[in-house]
RNA sequence: GCGCCCGUAGCUCAGCCGGAUAGAGCAACGGACUUCUAAUCCGUAGGUCGCAGGUUCGAAUCCUGCCGGGCGUACCA
């Protein structure tokens, strides 16, 4: 409209400039300011060597609205244009809503592009804290997302099941093994992890039963470091499912080495046929410094080991190969100095780099009774993930991650997530869904029959509180596009909130039952427009949306 | 030293691909339940957006430099 308007505007030599400006639409920050406001006369008023509050009297002359669309357009000081919409008009978009209820808030970003998306990927040597339960929220909430702006989503954990960590693993469990059933003379080795679990994992009878009567040292170990990895791997699937986390696929490190050939010098290879590898000191070096990286980096060590950069340049090199249209990856922010690596290789390889996407999860502290709970993952006492979510639901798990943007560090307070009061915003979002919900159950024991709702009567709904809460609904979809788009799923958990805040502060206000037939039933109908669209919020979420509270 | 993230109300944080009077929750104070769920609502108070420059008609937002906090800086993963 604004283009067309510029457009006629020139036609009519109003106008001088050459160039459209992209014209930006925005939601003004008060409501006196009107529904929708552009500043296109601001960004023309250096071309146009003209006040922008003449380029705005100018353009909005031209303006062609579709009929019972605007109600008003003004033009605000410093050259705003402000647009005031068609109560009516509101009413007749809610009938979007109710065509298509579960899909209200899709949109079409996406087009069907495919994404690879990997995420939690912890080493499977201990069981997951709650960080990468925040990382497990993220990237499954992200996934939901993305689906919802339809992109097609491949959810991939990958398992670092090869390398030192695994060693370490095998002489952690045996040295526990073997102080269980010889006595605690055995020594334990000072890089060990120490944590309880693997005492726990010692004792069980899948373990002994594995181990059985193995006698020989390098049996035992490597026997040890299997199964217990196998076990720990089964904990860590089972927190994730309890989580309402699901994977499309768990791609095994140590599988980059055995099928279909060795990827990890296949990988190799192609870098050194790319020239970019180098010897020195009698070790591999990948010339990223070149690429972006601060320095270059070893990939085969002197002694003929490939690091565990080989494996994750094989283990993208494989990703690209498998032609998705984007990669995402969701990493601890420690590893954020591991990226620019990465991205060199990829490129080395002839990919490109700008597929690949990785968002930085800051940590997580624990708070409890007004304090820091405190970590040591050096002692092995670490807030276990599952350890959380059994004190707090998986519903207040996820939603306190989602609560914060990745970049910033989260201080989950196990108090707050566990009250079930109106300090817990999560109950304040569900609450306000079972409450929409409770009217409908009241309606149909009053034999008021309103099962047939649909969009809202015109000329009913005229308080500005049922216009704005119109409006909030009606820019539902672009909030989850703004989430797809920005990767930041934290947008739909502050959406939700204030749209639960306008319901709770309407309802409050406002009898909606009992109020004749015709206010009644579009009361009631912008509430099923609020309930649709909590669920449809929550649901990406992977939150409940409870009926009754 | 270098790199990334953060610094906004007493606390926890939104806002940051430039826009109008900087928002929310908690905490504080004062109100609202014979009526659709008080797990709710209404009101009051609370700020030199870390500091200093720059770009711009306009800066919390972009750039530069400082200061403060976190993380990283391996032939570990």
């Amino acid at each position: 409209m604004f283009e067309n308007a510029f457009e006629s505007a020139r036609a009519a030599g109003d106008l001088t400039s050459e160039d459209k400006p992209a014209v930006v639409i925005e939601t003004p920050p008060n409501e006196a300011f009107g529904d929708f406001s552009c500043n296109i006369a601001m960004t023309l008023a250096r071309a146009e060597r003209k006040a922008p509050l003449v380029i705005a009297e100018k353009i909005v002359k031209h303006f062609e609205a579709p009929e019972g669309f605007l109600r008003d357009a003004r033009i605000e000081k410093p050259g705003f244009i402000n647009l005031y919409l068609d109560g009516d008009f509101l009413c007749a978009k809610l009938g979007e809503i109710f065509s298509s209820p579960d899909d209200f808030g899709k949109n079409e970003s996406g087009a069907g592009k495919s994404v690879h998306l990997e995420f939690v990927s912890a080493n499977p040597t201990g069981p997951l804290h709650v960080g990468h339960g925040r990382g497990a929220a993220l990237g499954d909430v992200l996934g939901r997302v993305l689906e919802a702006s339809d992109f097609r989503v491949h959810r991939e954990y990958y398992i670092n099941d090869a390398g030192n960590q695994i060693e370490t693993l095998a002489k952690s469990a045996c040295a526990r093994y073997l102080q269980d059933v010889k006595g605690d003379a055995v020594p334990f080795p000072g890089d060990g992890y120490q944590g309880e679990y693997i005492r726990e994992i010692v004792k069980s009878s899948r373990f002994r039963e594995g181990i059985g009567a193995l006698e020989d040292e390098q049996a035992l170990l490597s026997q040890a470091g299997v199964i217990a990895k196998d076990l720990i791997l089964e904990d860590i699937k089972k927190s994730l499912s309890e989580f309402r986390v699901r994977f499309d696929e768990w791609f095994s490190e140590s599988s980059l080495f055995t099928e279909n050939g060795n990827k990890i010098e296949e990988a190799i290879a192609a870098l050194e046929a790319t020239g970019k590898l180098y010897e020195k000191d009698g070790a591999k070096w990948l010339a990223s410094s070149a690429y972006g990286d601060e320095k270059d980096r070893v990939v085969v060590r002197d002694d003929g080991r490939p690091t565990y950069l080989a494996s994750d340049i094989a283990y993208h090199h494989l990703k690209y190969e498998r032609g998705f249209d984007r990669y995402i990856n969701i990493w601890g922010a420690d590893h954020h100095g591991y990226l620019p690596r990465v991205r060199a290789s990829m490129g080395m390889l002839g990919h490109d780099p700008d597929k690949l996407d990785v968002l930085f999860v800051q940590f997580v502290s624990l708070r409890r009774g007004g304090e820091a709970v405190q970590m040591s993952t050096r002692a092995g006492e670490f807030e276990e993930l599952s350890a959380v979510v059994d004190e707090v639901g998986v519903d207040a798990a996820r939603f306190f991650f989602l609560m914060r943007s990745a970049d910033t560090a989260l201080e989950f307070d196990l108090d707050l997530a566990k009250e079930q009061s109106s300090e817990n915003p999560v109950y304040y979002v569900q609450y306000a869904h079972a409450r929409a919900c409770s009217l409908f159950r009241q309606a149909a024991e009053e034999g008021e029959s309103f099962d047939d709702l649909d969009e809202p009567p015109p000329g009913v709904l005229v308080l500005a509180e049922e216009r704005q809460l119109m409006k909030n609904l009606l820019e539902w979809p672009d909030v989850v596009r703004t989430a797809a788009e920005r990767l930041e799923p934290h947008h739909i958990t502050f959406g939700l909130i204030a749209l639960a805040k306008q319901f709770h502060a309407y309802y409050n206000r406002n009898r909606i039952l009992g109020q004749g037939d015709g206010l009644t039933r579009a009361r009631l109908c912008l509430a099923k427009c609020v309930q649709i669209v909590l669920k449809n919020g929550l649901n990406l979420l992977g939150v409940s949306a409870p009926e009754k509270m």
